[in-house]
DNA sequence: GTAATAACCTACTAAAATAGTCAGGTAAAT
DNA sequence: ATTTACCTGACTATTTTAGTAGGTTATTAC
């Protein structure tokens, strides 16, 4: 079973995606900036996603990702698979050899583990998750810091102009 | 979220010992041979799994471990927990400081998630595992396969003398 | 009492995965 | 033409996993 920054990254820089996503394309600079994850990372986990077409780029100027398909039609089951392997919790990855050729004792316990992980993560939408109260006080939050972020370098350019 | 063959030895260990609670206390060096699972490492696991009091030691010829509760109430999830350090799927270990000091965008989801995971592994019993009709038939054909194993060596002590 | 057995303990290590970095591309808009 | 931003691949430090090695202590059978 994998689930590490990876997976999360990916999650949360597409959920990042669908809050923006009526401004445009969203460059990952932007993204980087908001969610602290770095720009080349970003840009692996990205390549991923493309492949998988949950995302489609705009390149040039005023360019950057938007959601391939609708808010509603993207599960985060699917983006945690586009970027690690799978969510599966078995050693043999459900091919059954787990101890030298046979089953192992625990196989099916771990199948079972796999499924309901998977139908959990199957079951939420970004869109369920752009509704949440908890993500809306954050992605406020951060939406202030940028600003703030905005300002400060205006700053320093003025200064660099004196 | 860490779930590696370490919680998954842990599990299949406790599952052998559960099925041959009968015969007294179990040597690691059975299960060793029987599940495929190298001693040593064994020992390492056994370590915490005594210290979490899941498991009670005896020492000397004839000695091994067993469980230190009843079958029915040792659950899945508490020897995961004792050698994993938990079945978190948070970055921060839900202290919420997952991006610098403040809460991610997606913190509140991966806490929705441990919690999905944590309830049905804690519903589980080894008693429960036992009954299983997958569990018992790898069991059989372990059971089988350890008596092979000591015709083997039997023959081989038989050449030796020879 | 001594030999055998098996738990117990500590430290070390090879391999893999993670979480990046870096250096260069290429495509599209202004 | 130049800037913006996507895109690619190779490289790397750190951490974790999974396992080794080598010993000590307690108990039992002879």
């Amino acid at each position: 079973m994998r689930l590490t920054t990876k997976g999360r990254y990916a999650v949360t820089a597409m959920l990042d995606l669908a809050l923006h996503s009526d401004q445009g394309p969203v460059s990952l600079s932007d993204i980087s900036s908001r969610q602290g994850i770095s720009l080349s990372y970003l840009e692996q986990l990205f390549s991923k996603l493309r492949k998988k077409s949950l995302v489609s780029s705009v390149r040039g100027p005023g360019g950057g990702y938007r959601l391939s398909r609708s808010n509603n039609d993207i599960f985060v089951a699917q983006i945690v698979d586009a970027v690690n392997e799978s969510v599966d919790a078995t050693g043999c990855k459900g091919r059954s050899d787990c101890q030298s050729g046979n089953t192992c004792l625990t196989h099916h316990l771990w199948c079972d583990l796999s499924d309901q992980i998977h139908d959990f993560l199957n079951q939420i939408s970004l869109d369920q998750l752009v509704r949440r109260n908890d993500v809306r006080q954050v992605a406020e939050r951060q939406e202030f810091e940028s600003r703030q972020r905005c300002l400060e370098n205006d700053k320093i350019s003025a200064a660099i102009v004196d």
